[in-house]
DNA sequence: GCGACAG
DNA sequence: ATCTTGTCGC
């Protein structure tokens, strides 16, 4: 018996209250649906998503920030605030953010193309980092954009903006090392879902034209660990 | 048994 | 993630 079920509009649902290793029984489960290629409409609006915490971590806020593309003029902010029901256990990320994450997005009056997620998409353990796992539960495009490794080899890549290497798991690409501006501490691109990793790249270029995060994610950061509203 | 470990 | 001011450097 599947812990998941299908929606009609291509996501999944499933239970969030599971001890640590039901969770990664689900991860697993939930891996051989990421689309790893590229599944795209036009690209009208991008989502950055982004979550803080309040009160020592016992609240929640998810931000989900909408921007039109490609000029990236902010649209509509999303946030909720829920009581944290999860531990942070490293690779379990999605079972502490996800919840607050779906109650932001539910309330946008807008459904995104395209979500730019913080965090890992396929580059973890069991390919289900946060990224790929909010877009197999909406069924919407997304990307990953870590500020530091969860797991995977790599070399450090060239000083330019736009160098990069691969982010390697035995002899699997699960992602890529990319440096957004020359002389800064490049970032982990992954894919989330519907969208190759080459296409994910791209996008984060094109959306951190001057910053080392995407325009999108940092809106949604700021919303979400300003300590006020 | 000993490290590593997204946010 | 969060606690926190000023400071070094392009």
């Amino acid at each position: 018996m599947v812990a998941w079920v299908e929606t009609d509009v291509g996501g999944v649902s499933h239970h969030w209250d599971l001890t640590p290793a039901q969770a990664r029984d689900l991860q697993a489960s939930l891996a051989p649906r990421v689309i790893r290629e590229d599944r795209l409409g036009p690209l009208r609006h991008v989502a950055g998503v982004d979550v803080g915490f309040e009160d020592e971590g016992r609240l929640t806020r998810a931000v989900v920030s909408v921007l039109t593309w490609p000029d990236m003029v902010p649209l509509e902010d999303a946030l909720a605030r829920v009581p944290t029901v999860f531990p942070y256990v490293p690779g379990l990320l999605s079972f502490r953010e996800i919840p607050a994450v779906l109650e932001a997005l539910a309330r946008l009056s807008v459904t995104p193309d395209l979500l730019f997620c913080d965090g890992q998409g396929i580059a973890h353990p069991r390919r289900m980092g946060v990224a790929a796992h909010l877009g197999v539960l909406t069924g919407l495009p997304a990307l990953g954009v870590g500020k530091s490794r969860l797991t995977g080899r790599f070399e450090m890549p060239g000083e330019q903006r736009g160098d990069g290497s691969p982010l390697m798991a035995d002899d699997e690409v699960i992602g890529r090392v990319l440096r957004t501006r020359t002389g800064v501490k490049p970032v982990f691109v992954s894919i989330g879902h519907r969208v190759c990793l080459e296409t994910a790249c791209r996008l984060v270029l094109e959306a951190a034209p001057r910053y080392r995060l995407p325009e999108p994610i940092r809106r949604a950061d700021r919303l979400a660990s300003r300590r006020d509203r």
